[in-house]
DNA sequence: CGATACGTCCTTTTT
DNA sequence: GGACGTATCG
């Protein structure tokens, strides 16, 4: 077929016409593939998830398979969500008995039903990274270890390394005998592997290793997925850890030896080389699935031709590839700018003032923008100088909302009720809210539960034979009481009505009402989310059980939960979470030796490889412009680093970048130099009172920010402010615009809600606090 | 028993 | 600069 201009864009009545006939030749010989394993490498921006449901779409309408035969499989729920949306909009079948889904949440699924046959209740629960640390310090105490040498975080990498590797505990004891450290590392593995056995719990990683077990050790669950699933698609096949590769392997080739497998990914895009992913997985690729059908698709629809040519010349520095360039059909664009500054406030206040520039006079809206980094820890410094202009910005990841002590309480709850064997879930909420059950009772019980080898719940029904106090002995009957009631409840209400009354009956509702601090109130507002959300999951499934639940919100990644449909405003993000995103603008920070690429002390070896495609990824996510920028020096662990322009940035042929004009320099050096004395006039700012670490997002919605707001009183910053970006005339308001109020002053508008006349505001004043006005009779003007 | 005060460690990246 | 754990006090 002849590429048309306009043959990357959705055929908006596609259910009527070739379902085809809108791809290019590579992405339709790759999407038509009929039988037999195929490989389709496709670089950043080039219809890989059009491929993926165009694919899937014909094979259902020609009649190949029918939607439940289908099992295509992703690592984000974003994905795949976006997969199923897409697919739906391209067919008439009904999609919701296609197998769409992570490689976590399919697993679950798989072992839901059958994950008894490997001796597990099939009530399991699911333990995440904190559960697990928790557990392994649980481990190391009891072991009696020192808790400096046998530290948890390490432990739990080795721990998942070693699983991803199918090693049990017994194996890597026996290969690390002679070594004493790694030896009782390998005990506390073991250990912990009993823990979770007893508590009927798997962490992220037993998931998939289990539900491969099962399909290993049962031959008839295996046969039933292999004659269900006729077509088996893989997104992000360069990503896979050899449990993954093995999973989609016995799922897909028959015993006959003939596969329907197809799997899509980019080895350029491998950055997830320390979770396990193993790049070999799609370069050996046709080893592994002979006769395999290989396409690459090279014509990119995202970006211009400047940010591919430097996304070319950085990545051809990598051996470990099988070769390809991007090119397209659009013109060259805009050179990409390239900033340098002192430290990380001033590179915090250039792309501030940016983006407004952008916004302003391009017309670009804050949510077509976004900031890259490399660790999450560089996102407080551009919050700040966020919150100064401004700008409106969300942060994807970081603290995450089902990560928040509140919603790790309640889910606590909720998971000790589905499975009483749950320890993890029982010492988190044992005295939380207080109930006078303090560490010696605690304690008691626990050891109690570990002489007789059983979950701390079931030791707490031999409360009376444990010489505790009348007192405590009442108390701890008191809660498994309590518990037993609702486990009651949870059999006759709905999921919703069910989650309400733990909330009440545990009198955590009650705990956070009597906190009045500006934490608490944030506290409750994440509580109604959650209840919200509970009940939209009601809604929204027919399965919706509270073991649904848990199993579907265990999975959330924080990615998953941003919606498209929120306001106008920036987005902040690890390169890793970006993957997969585009936007117009996109600003990559940090690029100093050591921080990208990433070098750590006592490293074992690095992957500048990896580091190479993260930087690759993190170009390629820009349409129209990227700016790039560098820190001469950087505040790390609270002190002062000098650092380095990193290699990377001689990767980029040098015609991309824009000539720095002296006038340009002079331009950032005023500014710098004014920012510098805004800084250091808001002292009160640095030393904000933000208490937990709930990062900036946090003190945004708890109005803390008093530093933005004394900042833009400055007149100086004001008039310069005026002249860059002149006032809108339209009076609509957004959030992060400032407003002056005739009795309380300038503010800062922190939330829209409404429309129209009944348009509401929660505006931050600088010496009246937060108020709430309607805005149609509010005296205000917007500054 | 619980609240507060310091010391220690820390940071990749995420399902 | 901050989270988290242990020490110390009320």
């Amino acid at each position: 077929m002849i590429s048309s201009v306009n043959e990357h864009r959705y055929n908006a009545n596609g259910g009527n016409m070739d379902l085809l006939s809108g791809l290019n030749d590579k992405q339709r010989q790759a999407a038509e593939h009929d039988k037999g394993p195929i490989l389709v490498i496709a670089g950043a921006g080039t219809g890989k998830t059009r491929v993926l449901t165009h694919r899937i779409a014909n094979i259902i309408k020609t009649g190949k398979a029918k939607p439940w035969e289908i099992l295509a499989i992703t690592f984000t729920n974003k994905a795949a969500n976006e997969m199923k949306e897409r697919i739906g909009q391209l067919i008439d079948f009904s999609i919701d008995k296609m197998w769409i889904g992570t490689f976590h949440a399919i697993c679950v699924r798989i072992l839901r039903r059958d994950i008894d046959r490997i001796g597990y209740d099939k009530n399991f629960v699911i333990y995440d990274t904190d559960d697990q640390k928790t557990l392994i310090k649980d481990c190391i105490k009891e072991m009696n270890l020192d808790t400096k040498t046998y530290n948890a975080n390490v432990i739990r990498s080795i721990i998942s390394n070693e699983k991803n590797n199918r090693n049990m505990p017994d194996k890597f004891i026996a290969e690390n005998f002679g070594n004493f450290n790694l030896r009782n590392t390998g005990e506390v593995y073991s250990l912990y592997e009993k823990k979770l056995k007893i508590a009927n719990a798997l962490d992220f990683d037993d998931l998939i290793v289990k539900a491969l077990k099962l399909l290993e050790m049962n031959e008839d669950v295996l046969e039933s997925y292999r004659e269900r699933f006729k077509y088996v698609l893989v997104d992000e096949y360069q990503d896979t850890n050899s449990v993954q590769y093995n999973l989609v392997k016995i799922l897909s080739k028959k015993t006959t030896g003939e596969s329907n497998i197809f799997v899509v990914g980019d080895e350029d895009q491998s950055i997830y080389g320390w979770r396990g992913a193993d790049i070999n997985n799609i370069l050996d690729f046709e080893k592994d699935f002979e006769g395999a059908k290989i396409v690459k698709l090279e014509k990119n629809y995202r970006s211009t031709n400047i940010i591919l040519n430097a996304a070319n010349g950085v990545i051809k520095n990598n051996c470990q590839r099988k070769g390809k360039n991007l090119y397209t059909d659009f013109e060259d664009g805009n050179l990409i700018n390239l900033i340098e500054t002192d430290n990380e406030k001033e590179e915090a206040f250039m792309i501030s003032a940016l983006m407004r520039k952008e916004h302003n006079k391009n017309s670009i809206n804050y949510s077509d923008m976004a900031i890259l980094y490399r660790t999450n820890a560089q996102s407080r410094a551009l919050e700040e100088g966020l919150i100064r202009e401004g700008i409106p910005y969300k942060i994807v990841g970081g603290l995450k909302f089902y990560g928040r002590k509140e919603i790790k309480d309640i889910m606590s709850y909720l998971m000790l009720i589905q499975n009483q064997k749950d320890d993890i879930s029982y010492n988190r909420i044992i005295n939380v809210p207080r109930r006078k059950i303090g560490k010696k009772t605690v304690d008691t019980i626990y050891e109690h539960a570990r002489r007789s080898e059983v979950p701390m719940f079931e030791a707490s029904y031999d409360v009376l034979e444990l010489g505790l106090t009348p007192a405590a002995t009442k108390s701890v009957q008191d809660f498994v009481a309590m518990i037993e009631m609702l486990m009651i409840k949870k059999d006759v209400m709905s999921l919703s009505e069910f989650i309400q009354a733990v909330y009440e009956d545990t009198g955590y509702r009650k705990m956070l009402l009597t906190d009045t601090t500006v934490e608490g109130r944030s506290r409750i507002e994440n509580m109604e989310e959650f209840l919200s959300a509970a009940k939209d999951f009601e809604e929204r499934y027919e399965e919706n059980s509270l073991e649904d639940f848990l199993s579907h919100t265990s999975l959330l990644a924080d990615v998953d939960k941003t919606d498209d449909t929120e306001k106008d405003c920036v987005t902040l993000l690890t390169i890793h979470s970006a993957k997969g995103l585009e936007y117009d603008t996109v600003f990559v920070t940090g690029l100093e030796e050591g921080m990208f690429p990433m070098i750590r002390k006592d490293d074992e070896e690095e992957d500048s490889e990896e580091e190479r495609r993260l930087f690759y990824v993190a170009v390629t996510r820009a349409k129209r412009m990227l700016y790039i920028t560098y820190s001469n020096e950087r505040m790390v662990f609270g002190h002062h680093e000098s650092r380095h322009k990193s290699r990377f940035l001689d990767e980029i042929p040098s015609e991309c970048f824009e000539e720095s004009t002296p006038q340009s320099i002079a331009e950032k050096k005023m500014k710098s130099f004014e920012m510098n004395n805004l800084f250091s006039e808001n002292k009160s700012y640095s030393n904000r009172e933000v208490k937990s670490g709930h990062s900036f997002i946090e003190a945004k919605n708890k109005n803390l920010f008093k530093g933005a707001i004394s900042f833009s009183d400055n007149t100086n910053y004001d008039s310069e402010k005026r002249v860059d970006s002149p006032k809108l005339k339209s009076d609509k308001l957004a959030a992060g615009d400032k407003v002056m109020h005739k009795a309380w002053g300038i503010g800062t508008i922190v939330q829209l809600s409404g429309e129209g006349e009944g348009q509401k505001a929660v505006i931050a004043f600088e010496n009246k606090g937060i108020k709430n006005v309607m805005l149609s009779y509010a005296p205000i003007e917007k500054v």
